[in-house]
RNA sequence: UGCCCGGUAGCUCAGUGGCAGAGCAGGUGACUGUUAAUCACUUGGUCGCUGGUUCAAUCCCAGCCCGGGCAGCCA
């Protein structure tokens, strides 16, 4: 018989004969002439209550193997529950252990902490929050595939490896293959990575973007989707040194029109999980984040506030706070001011742009006023920077001068220069952390949390 | 990297310079269409590691290790 998931199940619109349910128990309670068995296999948050009558053969040496995290398949018939807690439940003809799962499973019925949880990363999946995380990841990739796909937007795998450090973007992982022991030495002693796999220094990617843009200037729009890497010592809840990013790249388009990109995007993903994981952020708002629902209800229904870097700066000054970081025009605005706009000021996301020039990368486009550039950071409630992009300086004779004033060398960034040699166009693109977005979507407010194999600084297990 | 908090049973935690505690989990039994079931009994300890102070250290001190929070950096 074909194996049903337990989500088929409990959609069912009738009672069935047969079903066969395969997955692993989550408990159970026993009684004189039967037992309740929980099966969850993932499919949804919710289990399948299993009942099995002491006439089972084998009954009382089956349901001693059959305590929590042992898998089980269980024959039998679909039927309206008696109890209050289920509209179905299964009536076992057939109960089979496959696997069994002694005392020491590290899984309870009741509640663990996150930090314990992080220990055992190969069994969180089978809690109810992780379950519920990675059910609402899986759905959110496919909805930002459908997002830009729906739009006309080609996705491009841009490289893992890299020789080319897109600059402001942070410290690099090393690519290497030499012996780390004893490498190759040039004349003066340093290490001599002309031997080195790609004979040249080669690093994990922090971004995309370069690439991308090349792409951007070829089919219009385009998006990338992949993993991304920061040699960052960075001990907070908001980093990781690894975690995936989406960039999209657009030819023809503006900041603004960037910035309503990016608002939609956000927008979307929000509608997809509340419609597509309706279950699982119900859970969230339960037992994650009591705010969560209202915090969703309105990022969907305002629009995004826009205001300068420079009005922001206005906005911090007058705001009357003691700010433990001083606010004046030309400083990178801290947590504290970000978190003060999103949550106390705005009080929704907020997308703040026209940075100084002299806060941000070389490829930014720079304004009129020679002092700010085409950029833009969308914060979030919660959980501050979600989104950060800008229109990208597409005049050559500029951004020869923006690379000359950041002290790159045009021979490294050949390439990139070439885009504006040959057919330049405005473009514009932005990244979006796909954990942090997490975060905002579910409430769980570590990234860590959110990814299934965290690496962070002094921590890569699994 | 800096500042702060923590590490005691499988898990969550309390506690004390003088015999190591609870709840849950596990085990045994009872009871019950239960649903984080309930009730009774019960097993279970390198009090993170190393050193110091002391008659005596899980407790006080120092160093180290590990976890967490915040900040910086950023997505």
């Amino acid at each position: 018989m074909q194996r049903t998931l337990v989500k088929d199940a409990h959609n069912s619109t009738e009672p069935r004969d047969s079903i066969l349910l395969q997955g692993w128990v989550r408990t159970r309670r026993d009684s004189k002439t039967f037992s309740f068995v929980e099966l969850n296999d993932g499919s949804c948050l919710k289990g399948m209550q299993i009942i099995v009558q002491n006439t089972l053969p084998d009954y009382e040496a089956l349901m001693h193997k059959a305590g929590t995290g042992a898998s089980i398949s269980v024959g039998g018939k679909l039927v309206a529950s008696q109890g209050a807690g289920q509209k179905w439940e299964v009536l076992a003809d057939t109960f089979e252990i496959i696997g069994e799962a002694d005392a020491s499973y590290p899984l309870q019925k009741k509640g663990h902490t996150l930090e314990f949880l992080r220990e055992i990363a190969h069994l969180r999946p089978r809690s109810n929050l992780f379950g519920a995380v990675f059910r609402v990841r899986s759905r959110l990739a496919y909805a930002i595939h459908q997002f830009f796909q729906e739009r006309g937007y080609f996705y491009v795998h841009t490289p893992v490896i890299t020789a080319s450090d897109c600059e402001g973007a942070g410290e690099m992982f090393r690519v290497s293959t030499l012996d780390a022991d004893k490498p190759p030495r040039a004349e003066d002693g340093s290490v001599d990575f002309a031997r080195d796999f790609f004979e040249r220094q080669s690093f994990l990617t922090v971004s995309g973007q370069l690439e991308a843009e090349t792409f951007a200037c070829a089919l219009s729009n385009v998006y990338t989707f992949g993993p991304t890497f920061r040699a960052e010592n960075s001990n907070t809840s908001r980093h990781a040194a690894e975690f995936w990013m989406i960039e999209p790249e657009s030819a023809f388009l503006d900041l603004f029109g960037n910035m309503d990109l990016a608002e939609s995007f956000v927008k979307h993903l929000v509608a997809d999980a509340r419609e597509h994981c309706a279950a699982d952020l119900e859970f969230f708002g339960k037992f994650v984040d009591k705010g969560l629902n209202a915090r969703l209800d309105f990022v969907m229904q305002r629009p995004f506030q826009r205001c300068s870097y420079t009005e922001a700066i206005e906005i911090l000054e007058k705001s009357g706070r003691k700010w433990e970081h001083p606010v004046k025009w030309g400083d990178n605005m801290q947590s504290e001011h970000e978190r003060f706009l999103a949550e106390e000021h705005f009080k929704c996301p907020v997308t703040v742009y026209d940075y100084p020039k002299t806060l941000k990368p070389f490829y930014m486009r720079v304004n009129d006023d020679g002092k700010t550039v085409r950029a833009m950071d969308v914060l979030v409630p919660g959980i501050g920077e979600i989104i950060g992009g800008s229109q990208r300086e597409e005049r050559l004779d500029v951004l020869r001068e923006n690379m000359a004033a950041h002290g790159l060398a045009e021979k490294d960034y050949w390439w990139y220069l070439d885009l504006r040699k040959y057919g330049t166009v405005p473009h514009s693109g932005f990244g979006m952390g796909f954990e942090r977005m997490l975060m905002f979507v579910t409430g769980v407010a570590n990234i860590r949390d959110v990814i299934p194999f965290a690496r962070t600084p002094g921590s890569a297990d699994f």
